[in-house]
DNA sequence: ACGGCAGAT
């Protein structure tokens, strides 16, 4: 263990001269588990079949199959390393259950679903795409001849929703559960009624195995009717915690002393894995350990930093694997993406800051914020877990034992902190009887769903009728496509605008995250470069030209440099657009261009938009149409120097004011014809 | 005069 107490000389430490170390002395600690004789990875050089039979679970093969065979539902808990995502789906099959359909595995991330596949089939000397094969968005590597099936959570929902009793599958495998993704969540709901109602129907029966890491599985037992709870030994290593002596004010300070002083005493082969909340945190947190690293005795070795974070282009991401060159050390600066998402070996301290950017949501005014806040006890523990992978690890807490009796337990389920309205088209989609009493594993509070059925209503996807909601000609094919529900509906709506080639274009946009590339460093450049695609008309219209130069040139990779565009995101849109337009196909939506008739396309987004609008007061501010909220241009839009009167917003951002993002000029005219019903009532109700 | 964790159809 290294010692504590150790610091730089005073004249070499300005940054970090007035902090008070938070590991000084007084450390407490805590062990995670620990199996006694925990085995290291066998060589890679081992075969394929004896690496199988190594894997800890291969000696409770006979009881779980025994087990398994018998059950209806299943709870299986094991560590990561235990091997139950790949060896699980094969014993099943090896031993004759559910051989009569398919057995689906579901994942929360693409990625995961596709090298799990691609190993079982290895495993099983296959050829992928065969016996085991993978759907995923835009990717489907299966067969007549699959079995075993990887996939993505979101893409076993969407078939749902076209066979919601799930016919094929004779095994679900909903895996990764205690991550609680809104699909996740949503599918513990269909896949236990579809088992039901098969059941009730006589039709071959639907075996549900929930696979999860946590501790607390009493909920997922209880919620499938008391489904017995098996556990299986992993190779987890042991970890060292130390929290901190006093409750630090602030954490990025603690956080840089933590990491110099872990870099002073610690043999440089140790590198540190550092949690931090969001990008512009970590790229600061970078320079600043750089500008210090330089200024460290020659006793110490050198240092690499390594920021990671979901929008860092891939080949910055790879960089994490690399071992660092010899006698540097590596330290990873990350957001919670090397939580669950990217796993780096050889990490022998985890340092936890225990915040964490995450979206909450409040029903009342329909606004999702992101903020910076503390983690929950799982995800700590998770955090901690990194630093255990190949041998036993050190986890230093930033905040006290006390602070962390405090945490919740478990992170408040995403279902429960987002928008619903989606949810509850596909509910809607999928013939639930009554939505409102869907059986959610953690319910969503009653006001965010009533405020989602009330955009659906809105939108036109949904009617009520005697106490009923029903499902409207529109909604159902609105439910077709991978879209927010406003996004759908401006779909539908632009045949009567004849510009639905247009508007294919731009909701495939405003569904990533972003095309731009704005560095700060380089704002001038930035401006000058976008001068050319800017339209008086809005954002709307902008990204639209951009999207239109892109494919002029073919989806070229240094004009996206030059342009400041985000190539990745660009060819997603390209990718999202293709399969919206068959989408159109399919529903026999015709496909036609408006040219150069770019009013005809504002026409088409206030007429599906019109919920999302805004209006100039007299003293020069904006209130949103519906409920006089005051809201702000956002600088980042093409319109914040100018004052239209009217506009429509694809999101509100809430900061230190509340901004409307993505703006398209519209009439206010155009409002009103496109929902006179709804203006009326408002107006009613504002004069009240 | 602002700035956005992660993931997916």
């Amino acid at each position: 263990m290294p010692q504590r107490g150790g610091e730089l000389p005073p004249s070499k430490r300005p940054k970090l001269a007035s902090a008070a170390a938070p590991f000084s002395s007084g450390l407490r600690k805590a062990m995670l588990l620990a199996p006694p004789g925990a085995k290291r990875q066998p060589p890679p050089a081992m075969g394929i079949e004896s690496q199988r039979r190594s894997l800890p679970i291969f000696q409770a093969r006979g009881a779980l199959l025994g087990q398994l065979r018998s059950l209806d539902c299943a709870v299986l808990i094991g560590e990561t390393g235990s091997g139950k995502t790949t060896q699980i789906p094969q014993y099943l099959y090896e031993g004759g259950i559910g051989r009569q359909g398919i057995i689906a595995v579901t994942q929360p991330r693409r990625v995961a679903a596709i090298s799990l596949a691609t190993r079982v089939s290895d495993e099983k000397k296959t050829e992928l795409g065969k016996l085991v094969g993978y759907t995923v968005r835009f990717e489907d590597l299966t067969s007549d001849e699959t079995k075993i099936k990887f996939l993505t959570d979101g893409m076993l929902l969407r078939e749902a929703i076209g066979d919601p009793l799930l016919h094929k599958y004779s095994v679900v495998i909903l895996d990764e559960a205690h991550e609680r993704t809104i699909h996740t969540d949503v599918l513990f709901g269909v896949v236990k009624a579809a088992q039901k109602k098969r059941k009730d129907l006589g039709k071959s029966p639907l075996k549900i195995i929930v696979m999860s890491a946590t501790m607390d599985v009493d909920q997922f037992s209880q919620y499938f009717n008391g489904a017995p709870v098996l556990y299986l030994e992993g190779r987890q290593h042991s970890i060292q915690i130390f929290y901190a002596k006093q409750p630090q004010s602030d954490y990025l300070q603690a956080a840089l002393v933590t990491i110099f002083q872990i870099h002073q005493e610690a043999p440089s082969s140790q590198d540190i894995l550092v949690f931090l909340t969001g990008q512009e945190e970590i790229e600061a947190m970078a320079k600043t350990c750089h500008d210090i690293a330089k200024h460290l005795p020659d006793s110490c070795p050198p240092m690499v930093v390594m920021p990671l974070y979901a929008s860092l282009p891939y080949s910055q991401q790879l960089r994490v694997f690399q071992a660092a060159p010899k006698g540097y050390r590596k330290v990873i600066l990350s957001t919670n993406i090397a939580e669950t998402s990217i796993t780096i070996a050889g990490i022998k301290y985890v340092v936890d800051t225990g915040m964490v950017k995450a979206k909450k949501y409040t029903p009342e005014s329909g606004l999702e914020v992101l903020a910076v806040q503390r983690v929950s006890k799982a995800q700590a523990w998770q955090r901690a877990g990194r630093a255990g992978r190949e041998d036993s690890g050190l986890c230093y807490r930033l905040y006290t034992e006390d602070e962390f009796e405090k945490f919740d337990k478990m992170t408040v389920p995403e279902i429960q902190r987002c928008n619903l309205a989606s949810v509850m088209l596909h509910l809607l989609a999928l013939r639930i009887p009554n939505v409102l009493t869907f059986d959610f594993m953690s319910k969503p509070s009653p006001e965010a769903i009533q405020a989602a059925i009330e955009q659906l209503v809105l939108l036109g996807a949904a009617e009520r009728k005697d106490d009923q909601l029903i499902l409207t000609t529109l909604g159902r094919k609105m439910a077709a496509f991978p879209l927010e529900p406003k996004f759908s509906k401006t779909i539908l709506m632009s045949p009567r605008f004849h510009c639905s080639e247009e508007i294919l274009t731009i909701v495939s946009l405003l569904s990533v995250d972003s095309v731009l590339h704005n560095p700060l460093s380089r704002r001038d450049e930035v401006q000058a470069v976008r001068k050319k695609f800017i339209s008086s008309e809005g954002d709307h219209i902008t990204l639209f030209n951009i999207y239109r130069a892109f494919k002029n040139i073919s989806g070229n990779r240094e004009w996206c440099k030059e342009n400041f565009v985000n190539s990745r995101n660009m060819m997603l849109v390209s990718d999202i657009r293709a399969q919206l337009r068959d989408i159109c196909l399919k529903l026999s939506i015709p496909l036609e261009s408006s040219r150069s008739d770019t009013g005809n396309i504002r026409r088409c987004l206030a007429h599906s938009l019109f919920m999302y609008t805004a209006e100039l007061q007299l003293d020069g501010t904006y209130a949103t149409t519906d409920t006089h909220q005051p809201v702000a241009i956002h600088p980042s839009s093409v319109l914040f120097h100018c004052k239209p009167a009217c506009v429509t917003y694809n999101e509100l951002l809430h900061t230190n004011k509340c901004y409307m993002r993505d703006l398209c000029v519209v009439d206010a005219d155009w409002l009103y014809d496109a929902a006179p019903e709804y203006f009326r009532r408002k107006l009613k109700a504002a004069k009240n």
